[in-house]
DNA sequence: CTATATAAGGATAACGTTATCTTCATTTAA
DNA sequence: TTAAATGAAGATAACGTTATCCTTATATAG
């Protein structure tokens, strides 16, 4: 697996929040309920993601989250630094701790070309690009067939 | 991280297998020594190993492990399907249990392509390919320097 | 002002992966 | 036949990630 279960909730999420209406916050619980995520910990991401200076938050009554401006031109890249750390596109394919052009693994000049596949698709793919997708009703943000539009039912 | 510690460990240990004699069989201790990785847990790691028939193992004195006839060609996608299981090769980014061009998510047409990338060279990447680059002495299968080959200081 | 709805923050728990320990079985050498 | 060296197997522990719970702070509606 490539990304962990946070930084998938952290996808989800945010590309959830900017098909959603940009005037009115997003309540965790509905996000929570869309995707099919466990409220409690999606609350714990979207938090760091506050800090991380993609969200705006509202407390109280009509409170909730909404992107911050700019924040739909967002790459995942940018994303998964927060969710993933900063040493995200260094990893070595064996773990080695130290694995550079100097210093390589056996895989690693066979990975690098293919590692910067990845890293050029997590840098060209934007939140609103995504949420573009999402639109059209042709893809799934979740498990949950259809759960994205529509009523909410508690 | 795309792969597991025990993926790593697994492939390491192939590796250097595929550099060491193939008359006599490897230490499993020898192998942890050489990587700097956990004796008790790569012995399970190897066990497994043995079950997936890339490796026999031999007990009692001058017992140890050795790679099976053929395993020196086996890909590193014949081992990551021991190590991560045979859904391996079929996840989905977002981490969607559904996700294939029928159902997808909003990246999976992006990740396609990329992830084939990650697997032609999984495939293409077999472990003795691997142990004649480490032969050459040019690159490194621990964080330990030099570790691979001279006598064993216990 | 009060009740309600929300996020924030901290503590705790559940879980899977990683790692260790202990005992048993097997093989060889002397 | 005994001692030593090894892997096999099962139980247990440590750890990080994932998930939950509880209390507090904040905002709005009435």
């Amino acid at each position: 697996m490539i990304l962990s279960r946070t930084s998938q909730y952290a996808v989800q999420a945010l590309i959830y929040m900017a098909t959603q209406p940009a005037a009115a916050p997003v309540l965790n619980k509905d996000i929570a309920t869309r995707l099919g995520v466990p409220a409690p910990y999606l609350t714990k991401i979207l938090q760091s993601l506050v800090k991380g200076g993609l969200l705006f938050s509202f407390r109280g009554r009509l409170g909730g989250f909404c992107l911050r401006d700019g924040a739909e031109k967002a790459s995942l890249m940018q994303v998964l630094q927060l969710t993933e750390g900063a040493a995200f596109s260094e990893s070595c394919l064996l773990g080695l701790k130290k694995c550079s052009d100097e210093t390589a693994c056996p895989l690693h000049f066979r990975w690098v070309p293919v590692k910067k596949k990845i890293l050029d698709l997590l840098q060209d793919t934007t939140l609103d690009k995504l949420a573009r997708a999402v639109e059209t009703g042709k893809y799934r943000l979740a498990d949950i067939p259809g759960s994205l539009f529509g009523p909410l039912n508690p």
